[in-house]
DNA sequence: TTGACACATTCAAATCTGTCGATATATAAC
DNA sequence: GTTATATATCGACAGATTTGAATGTGTCAA
């Protein structure tokens, strides 16, 4: 097992999507501390009990897919985006030709602005 | 358990990881059938038993990654490549402004690209 | 300091998964 | 026809995974 089935296998279960989906969300907001999301949060989301939470986060963390931060008694999550770059791009090597480039990058800073 | 977690279940074993990058090589050749791979040949490759293998391909049939083909007593497995274009999609849209777009296009992709 | 809260860890039960031997099925070769 | 080959399926077992109750640890509030 190296570190990419450990990626996969941190993506394997119904919870642990439906985690990344929640952090995912713009919006996504804990319910105590400003813009962040916490584990409670997730608990409320999934149902689940918290020792069952804490399990899918140490995971999702543990592959690299998200990313914990400490705020006081809390602990905020939210996804590590590069790393999802990085399979991203594993996965595109498969695709070949159907590779579909459906660009939404930000627009911010170009190199060399025309009129402004 | 909807399609999605299928796909990341059917992704999360060594065994289909390397039977994947195994179709994938361009080189990949059965020793029976000219230019195919078949179950057989994945049995060398992954030191596993017969219904083991056939177990693993079955699950990657099923969750749409691989296709199958009959050719005679043989059965001869490809990648399914939109299938791939389409879960890279889904996980460019976890990775924000970290998306990379390396492209890799055919200059002069055909239409109806024929085999993976 | 005491109590409440957020989260981690331990442990055990239930369930799921991977594996292989045995067997079935289907096709090819003879 | 018979026999050999390729693969699928069944049955059983070992090990992994998920889950929650109990408990531990650290932090904030009063």
């Amino acid at each position: 097992m190296d570190e990419r089935d450990h990626l996969f296998k941190a993506l394997s279960d119904p919870a642990r999507i439906r985690i990344i989906e929640f952090l995912h969300r713009p919006d996504a907001t804990c319910c105590t501390v400003e813009d962040r999301v916490c584990a409670s949060d997730l608990e409320g989301l999934l149902g689940l009990s918290q020792p069952a939470v804490s399990h899918h986060v140490k995971v999702l963390v543990q592959a690299g897919l998200v990313l914990a931060e400490k705020c006081g008694r809390f602990t905020c999550y939210r996804v590590n985006r590069p790393r999802f770059a990085e399979l991203q791009r594993y996965l595109a090597s498969f695709a070949g030709e159907f590779l579909e480039i459906s660009v939404a990058r930000r627009s911010a800073a170009p190199r060399r602005p025309s009129a402004n």
